[in-house]
DNA sequence: AACTTATCCAACCGCCGCTAC
DNA sequence: AGTAGCGGCGGTTGGATAAGT
């Protein structure tokens, strides 16, 4: 493994642990528990496989569809994606993007090696519906740069507030868009009465210090995500 | 059967944001 | 306002195992 395997002892120490402390306090559970173990390896331990009802083997092929739905809104935002995947770990997801995903979906990472494997019918039908349009078997290509679309879409993609429902509770993120991006994209951005918007009418303003074109509106994701029909 | 290569995944590491002082 | 401590996150590592030669 990446480190020292934990041991069937070590596991029951932590268990019981929690379950007469409980979550939270990490610094204190590998002195409460026994363990010759830092906080955050107890924390990992504890959350990506004692939880109770942590799913264990392959995923669906509904979770995989959700995993590059949510992973073209959110990006690399593992929890977030996780946490609308009952059973399923942080972890666990990333780890499967890395190994199954990334590959298939990364075009820059697959044009540097000759066996691009989504040649394949099969790989090709292992996409979302909208990964199979922006992708052209025939050519081995994308249709659109993926890269600059998956960006923008992750970025432009939430809808305002007012087309989600209220959302009161301040948003915890900014979202930024590179001013390269913005200027070589079309439709996710346009003109209109002296400001830029995004394709949902999101507002977008350049910010010279940072050098990004910035989001006038925050989001919650958690409360977006939820909002939106992922399952379709 | 022995060896090499590829893949999987648990664990670690470093960074970030938040909070309390 | 500055700082230390904490929880949490994403990126990376490396051992185990499967697959290939």
């Amino acid at each position: 493994m990446g480190g020292v395997a934990w041991t069937e002892e070590e596991d029951h120490l932590l268990k019981r642990c929690i379950e007469q402390y409980g979550e939270g306090k990490w610094h204190r559970v590998p002195k409460l528990a026994g363990l010759n173990r830092c906080r955050k390896s107890c924390r990992l331990r504890w959350l990506n496989y004692l939880r109770p009802n942590i799913k264990r083997g392959s995923f669906t092929e509904e979770e995989v569809d959700l995993i590059i739905k949510l992973h073209n809104l959110l990006g690399n935002r593992w929890s977030l994606i996780a946490g609308r995947l009952p059973g399923r770990t942080a972890n666990d997801v990333k780890n499967y993007w890395n190994c199954h995903l990334s590959k298939k979906l990364d075009p820059q990472q697959s044009c540097n090696h000759e066996d691009n494997d989504l040649n394949t019918k099969g790989d090709v039908e292992m996409l979302s519906p909208s990964q199979q349009r922006d992708f052209d078997a025939s050519s081995g290509g994308w249709t659109l740069p993926p890269t600059a679309a998956l960006e923008a879409q992750s970025l432009v993609h939430p809808p305002m507030p007012e087309e989600i429902g209220t959302s009161p509770s301040p948003p915890p993120q900014m979202s930024y868009v590179d001013q390269a991006e913005f200027n070589s994209s079309n439709p996710p951005f346009f003109e209109e009465d002296g400001h830029v918007l995004g394709d949902l009418g999101m507002d977008l303003q350049f910010d010279g210090s940072a050098g990004l074109m910035q989001s006038s509106k925050h989001w919650d994701w958690d409360e977006l995500i939820s909002d939106l029909d992922l399952w379709g």
